[in-house]
RNA sequence: GGGCGGUUAGCUCAGUUGGUAGAGCAAUUCGUUUACACCGAAAAGGUCGGGGGUUCAAAUCCCUCACCGCCCACCA
């Protein structure tokens, strides 16, 4: 039996005192690793964390994510699951590659241009590393019971063969295509971007309303009059009687002296009541206008490049910017008497998510994932689908949620899943940067070739793009359990039993991890999606770096202590709903840390040699500990239900408000007792009390729980808390 | 335009299937009799956004309106 000294309880908590050193303890006992756990923990119990961007530090919305799931962990290895939660980090590609970019020219004034492919991938190989060191360190000193054993990178060389496997199964069924579309064009990044990168921003635009030309009887509106030079089609409605007698016709006409041949078509997209109820078709420089145009059989006119510059029109126009060139079209048209109307109106202008650049459609040859494209399923034994059957991606992705393999919590995001889908485009994968997964084939003389390294023979060339990060991140479910291969830790631990993540995420991510998963192994990749609010700042807005309102996670923690800020994130955050996090809101549970070192001295030094045995109770000692129990029932029914906001609470309430401002007072006069009888059953009570909620709070509260179960239990590592077995006596 | 969330004590938020309104923080009064002043006790504070309905009973279910926030679509 131990020898208990109570010393180190004299003073108030310190969290700095045992935090490193506790964490210490609990990663030289290997328990974070599942191998390694005693064998009462058989059934497998797994969580992939959602792999932090190396673009720098830990933020408030990683410390949320690491002390929920690290909550759940904690209690899934007490109640004796074989346990995994398998930390890794994600390259990020873009934000990373954009980041040092943004360095480099700011320090060296160098684009990456300037210092080539292999110069940039070095530099940025560097910053990535450090990112890396900084935040497993951050992701640590959470308290985090991640294997690192298991650790993952995106772009290492595990991840790297899951990404081509993808891919090439994914290009030899036919859903992997490449083709000549209107893209999202970054000019700022000069990269394309998926339609889920765009953000959209509010601002104040001119509508202009004009003709073409003297010669042509429609009168359009449009927001950019400089794109006109690629108009190949005016739309009108179809019901509309104004322009009935044009539609089918061909006009040849002009725009600012470049002549332009305009077919009439109708259109049931085109509003009647917009403008003139006329639109100007560019099919080369919008997409709801390629749509038309590919309908229409109409031909593509690019009049703007790469950088955002005109390619047609006058010496005065050509070259320059599509907002100075807007300006000139504008006063030639004015200028000539065309011009009927300049009102200002708001729109929604599409920015790019990284860079804030405005977004320009531009036709390209990218690579994309056909979503609609039906194909056999190819996977036996499965229960989204029959082999053989036809389906699309689509239609996996739906199955895995309609057929409750995967459930979404809280439950309304499912129709927010569902309807993303409905609306779902073929996702553009390939990026002309140069961080990320190479796209893995090759060209020569009009061959083609999808392989990792070069067929035999000379003069073969790699496509120049890399992959959308979350083509890769798409695959982190099975590929972190290492997948290609048939893995034993695929098998015990796929589908992973829950998946822990921002609700901002869930199209970039959750969708793209079941579209990988079903497609590739046929079933889901998460049995559980838990959806995480965002951390708002005291004002109720989003965090900001820029703004200075954004909370650092590890000043917080250095001020109140780990378990305070773990305790401050989880508790009154319910799922799926945005909190706010403040100072006063962390120092309440710092408060609540110190509280439970006080009891646990007081009962402690009270009860040295004391027995436990719960034969000693008075008949009333019974009911109060038989009334802790049901409490304790429910919320481990909270935390199974993932209701940690409910469970913590109920947590901080009865330490508090029951066993130490009710029960301990009691006791302070039945210790001193002549009744030996009582005293002694006091005595049993209080010690049950303290270790079973130490035992409910460790998953909370790592730190100062697993801090007094040492001053109990000594320094054994099989008498960590963290392996200690979750109360079941209810 | 479509959808979702929110509106509960001064502030921040809980409230699981309808059954007498809860917590933390702040503010008030009192109290340092050996766990803790990073404390305790007491009292105070709400017609649960407005209106209507269902019910013996509504913060909770239904309808409707208002305001705040978010997401999706993208009318050029």
């Amino acid at each position: 039996m131990h020898e208990r000294d109570v010393s180190p309880l004299e003073k108030p908590y310190d969290a700095k005192e045992h935090e490193a050193r506790l964490y210490k303890r609990w990663e030289d006992s290997g328990y974070f690793n599942p191998d390694n756990l005693p064998p009462r923990h058989t059934t497998p119990y797994s969580i992939v964390l959602p792999p932090p961007n190396v673009t720098g530090t830990l933020h408030c919305g990683h410390a949320t994510m690491l002390a929920i799931q690290d909550a759940i962990v904690r209690f899934k290895r007490m109640q004796g699951f074989k346990t995994l939660w398998l930390p890794g980090t994600d390259h990020a590609a873009i934000a990373t590659q954009s980041k040092v970019e943004k360095e480099i020219s700011k320090k060296e004034g160098k684009s990456r241009y300037d210092l080539g492919r292999e110069e940039l991938l070095r530099r940025i190989g560097i910053f990535a590393q450090e990112s890396h060191d900084t935040i497993i360190n951050q992701c640590k000193s959470m308290g985090s019971s991640l294997d690192w054993s298991r650790e993952a990178f995106t772009l290492d060389e595990t991840r790297n063969k899951a990404v081509y496997r993808a891919f090439k199964e994914m290009y030899h069924a036919g859903l992997i295509y490449r083709g000549q579309r209107v893209i999202n064009w970054d000019p700022k990044g000069q990269t394309t971007i998926s339609d889920d990168e765009i953000v959209y921003e509010e601002r104040e635009a001119t509508l202009y309303t004009f003709k073409y030309s003297d010669n042509f009887p429609i009168t359009i509106s449009t927001t950019r009059p400089e794109t006109k030079f690629g108009d190949t089609a005016v739309a009108v409605h179809p019901d509309d009687e104004r322009y009935a007698a044009f539609v089918g016709k061909t006009i040849e006409t002009s725009f600012c002296g470049v002549p332009l041949s305009i077919k009439v078509i109708a259109d049931r997209n085109v509003e009647k009541d917009f403008g003139t109820g006329a639109l100007g078709v560019t099919p080369a420089h919008s997409k709801v206008d390629e749509e038309m145009a590919r309908g229409n059989d109409l031909p593509f006119v690019q009049v703007i490049d790469e950088k955002g510059r005109m390619t047609v029109g006058g010496e005065d126009i050509i070259g320059k910017k599509t907002a100075e060139a807007r300006e000139i079209v504008a006063q030639k048209l004015r200028d000539a008497g065309l011009m009927v109307e300049e009102k200002k109106i708001t729109q929604n202008v599409s920015t790019a998510e990284r860079t804030g650049a405005i977004i320009e459609p531009l036709p390209k040859l990218q690579w994309f994932v056909a979503v609609n494209k039906e194909f056999q399923f190819p996977h036996k034994n499965k229960t989204i689908a029959k082999q053989g059957e036809m389906v699309t991606l689509k239609t996996l992705m739906h199955r895995a949620v309609e057929s409750g393999a995967t459930t979404i919590l809280p439950d309304r995001f499912a129709k927010v899943y569902e309807h993303w889908i409905d609306n779902l485009r073929d996702w553009c994968i390939s990026r002309q940067i140069w961080y990320g997964h190479r796209i893995p084939v090759w060209y020569k003389e009009g061959e083609v070739y999808c392989g990792l390294e070069a067929p035999a023979g000379d003069k073969w060339t790699q496509d120049e793009d890399t992959l959308d990060t979350w083509f890769s991140s798409g695959t982190w479910s099975f590929s972190t359990l290492g997948w290609p291969n048939d893995t034993s830790d695929l098998k015990t631990y796929h589908p992973n039993d829950l998946l822990e993540t921002g609700r901002d995420i869930i199209f970039f991510w959750v969708a793209r991890m079941i579209l990988m998963s079903t497609y590739l192994l046929g079933g889901v990749p998460f049995k559980t999606v838990y959806l995480h609010g965002l951390a708002l700042g005291k004002d109720g807005k989003k965090m900001s770096k820029s703004a200075g309102t954004a909370l650092d996670p590890l000043e917080v923690t250095e001020k109140y202590g780990t378990d305070a800020l773990r305790m401050a994130l989880i508790v009154g955050n319910a799922p799926g709903n945005d909190f706010r996090l403040y100072d006063d809101k962390v120092k309440a549970y710092k408060h609540f840390a110190n509280k439970i070192w006080n009891a646990s001295r007081f009962v402690l030094s009270n009860t040295k040699g004391a027995q436990i045995d719960e034969k000693l109770l008075t008949e009333k000692d019974v009911l109060t500990l038989a009334a802790w129990r049901v409490i304790l029932k429910d919320i481990t029914e909270d935390i199974e239900k993932y209701n940690l906001h409910l469970a913590s609470e109920k947590l901080y309430s009865y330490f508090w408000h029951t066993f130490a401002d009710v029960l301990i007072e009691q006791t302070k006069s039945r210790f001193q007792s002549e009744d030996i009888s009582d005293k002694q059953s006091a005595q049993v009570l209080m010690q049950i009390l303290l270790e079973e909620q130490l035992k409910a709070l460790h998953p909370f509260m790592p730190f100062v729980t697993e801090a007094v179960w040492e001053i109990m239990h000594g320094d054994a590592k099989e008498n960590l808390l963290l392996i200690q077995p979750w109360t079941t006596d209810f």
